[in-house]
DNA sequence: CCTACCGATCGGTAGG
DNA sequence: CCTACCGATCGGTAGG
């Protein structure tokens, strides 16, 4: 360990990631001062500026860590060798887990990469491609042939939908916790699964043109 | 019509809402300058403040006029008096077709409601809550006891959610329209409909603990 | 006295 | 880890 660095910077700089992704969820990262983080640490910019390069950093660790805990659970899910359904109810299920006691991080993961410098938004993406390449195979396991349809990554990201769309409606102090939420979920999914049949693709790239007179 | 104001006035004041919208979705509201906004326009920055008083109006015009779309597709779907399963298809289809429209608009809707001034965004979220209650009235006519169960808006919820989320992964040059995922989406949902029961609610608000040693 | 703008700059505040 | 600042840019408006 480097000599001089206080036992404490590790435990501060974790805080003020914390803080600085409650506050980049409620005011958005470009609605969001260096000042305001800040002073909802109660320390001073320049103290912020000993933790913290500059605002882009900010974002990035808060990002990375959110996803890199994400593929965390999916080698761990992976990991448990369950039968496919139970499989992916389990990935459904630590995901939701995951949602709840890191909403702030997953609501900035989701609004806010679009601002990372495009080096590290590209390695942030490519994560998130991972953890929906995992779904995604999880739900042909489940339903042998959706992949064949070009389905199955379609279907993971309408179950995607479902549970990232959840920190927007759910309250903390609302009848339904997010573990209750969890298995309305998977079998409204496992449900749908067996009646989903495969859509007309496009051919070619259409051209977008006005709508007629007549609707 | 008042006399002396010109004929195009309208026809530029939409362009440059169309143009705001697509400029608020890309970077966000607060990432978003009025100087931005007036050269995508094609004007000045005096001459957009001919047609807007200030940046807010810009938001709350896109945004209000968005959400009384939706609101006019819900009275039109209900003057049509389909029964259950086909009221709520049609809302579906209706719905994913008008985001796929007007997907700047709907992104702004869900990212950017928080910078309005309170007032201005009281009657937005009224107004999605109206929609949203037209969805879960639907749901209950579909799966009578819904209701009963609490849980027609939580499923209405995880419904907006599919199709909410459609607009982060559907690219209009990739395989999949909007127009081709609605029959999946509705597939999928009333598929899944018979499957799900009842949660567990959570009788009292519960205090949020750290998690125990053991996991 | 109206509209539809222009070039320039206002008072404050951003990130650093 | 503080006060004191910077170059630039913010949302909004002046006179003509």
């Amino acid at each position: 360990m480097p000599r001089g660095r206080a036992a404490t910077y590790d435990t501060q700089r974790e805080a003020i990631l914390a803080q600085a992704a409650l506050l980049f969820a409620q005011r958005g990262y470009a609605g969001t001062s260096m000042n305001e983080v800040a002073e909802a640490c109660g320390i001073s910019k320049p103290a912020l500026y000993h933790y913290v390069r500059d605002k882009d950093e900010l974002l990035a660790e808060i990002v990375n860590d959110h996803v890199s805990r994400l593929e965390a659970l999916v080698a761990e899910v992976q990991a448990e060798r369950l039968a496919p359904e139970a499989h992916l109810r389990r990935l459904i299920r630590r995901f939701v887990e995951q949602y709840a006691d890191a909403q702030a991080s997953h609501r900035v993961l989701t609004e806010d990469v679009r601002f990372l410098p495009e080096a590290d938004r590209e390695q942030v993406l490519a994560a998130q491609r991972r953890v929906v390449a995992a779904f995604a195979d999880a739900i042909e396991r489940v339903k042998p042939g959706a992949a064949a349809a070009k389905l199955h990554k379609p279907l993971a990201m309408l179950l995607f939908g479902m549970i990232n769309w959840m920190f927007t409606w759910l309250r903390p102090d609302g009848p339904f916790t997010h573990e209750a939420m969890a298995p309305v979920v998977a079998d409204l999914f496992f449900g749908g699964l067996g009646a989903v049949q495969a859509p007309q693709r496009a051919p070619k790239p259409r051209r977008r043109q006005p709508a007629p007179l007549s609707s």
